[in-house]
DNA sequence: CTGGAAAGGTTCAAGACGTGAACGATTCAT
DNA sequence: ATGAATCGTTCACGTCTTGAACCTTTCCAG
């Protein structure tokens, strides 16, 4: 026995621990939810997005939620190979990939969604609406100030 | 031009989305911040547990914030390079490898509490006193229904 | 005691990730 | 028509972590 296991978590709680704390382990059970429909943060994210921008380029998708190129290709290659999406040609323009979700896709998202709305519930759980309201306009409140662009979605690692 | 650079962020804000969204912001932020005194998160994280359980063992810290003992001789090769914190051994146990921290390592720790407060500062800017109250608050809230340990501080990449 | 199990520390090889540079194809501007 | 810019892609590289194996030391049962 190495006896008493460290009083070092006399912390003082500061907002900003706190706030990295909550948010990587909502990140963290996001991601392991989210595996139920064998994807990963980052897949659903794309997902949402060509979802929400169908027959867009690669790269004008990947810019949206700011990650580079060389890695959206790996991205969309995986949604395609699990037939998720599908890349087009762009009559218009023989350079560009556009995306579409495929049948499928579709199925994935909205299940995708419905785990995403559980997880909110789960978070959230033991608050009552309206502290849910007033922790929604705080957090706001820290990403205006901060001036937090659209980019860093629920996407962590482990 | 690609035209319109979609609307795909219409996304309804949830908590959880907000949640990671500060939180990684936060986590970042802090990691930048505190690389002004030469160190990482994870440097940060251990040179403040050796300072609240000085003369313990290498693994009994670790275990204390949830890092594997392989990742934790390679924290403390750093710290000990950087002079900060010493290897004693053990009079008690020849295994053993006491972690204490050096003068240089005070004064450095003392300063990387220094860059916490200030971003501790800079990330509430723009909230009451009583703003970051209800915040904290609601944050603990979660902490606790989510039975969040110790481990997960304010460490990340990139 | 004493021999085997267990624990502390360390090393090392391997796997997961992400990124930038470079490239071919195509389009655009002049 | 020609050079610059853009899309998508590949690839090699560096970073970061971890598990397995190893040595030393300690502990415990017999």
């Amino acid at each position: 026995m190495t006896a008493n296991p460290i009083d070092g978590d006399k912390a003082p709680q500061t907002l900003a621990f706190l706030l990295s704390q909550v948010g990587i382990h909502a990140s963290r059970r996001f991601a392991e939810r989210i595996a139920a429909v064998d994807l990963h943060p980052p897949l659903f994210r794309v997902l949402n997005l060509v979802a929400a921008a169908e027959g867009r380029s690669q790269q004008a998708i990947a810019a949206a939620i700011e990650i580079p190129p060389s890695r959206m290709v790996a991205l969309v290659d995986e949604l395609e190979q699990r037939g998720l999406v599908e890349r087009h040609p762009d009559p218009e323009d023989r350079r560009v990939r556009a995306l579409f979700l495929t049948a499928k896709g579709k199925r994935c998202l909205k299940r995708g969604r419905e785990i995403a709305k559980q997880h909110e519930e789960e978070l959230t759980a033991g608050m009552t609406p309206a502290d849910r309201k007033r922790l929604l306009a705080l957090l706001q409140k820290i990403v205006d100030e901060q001036a937090l662009g659209k980019g860093v979605h629920p996407g962590l690692k482990a």
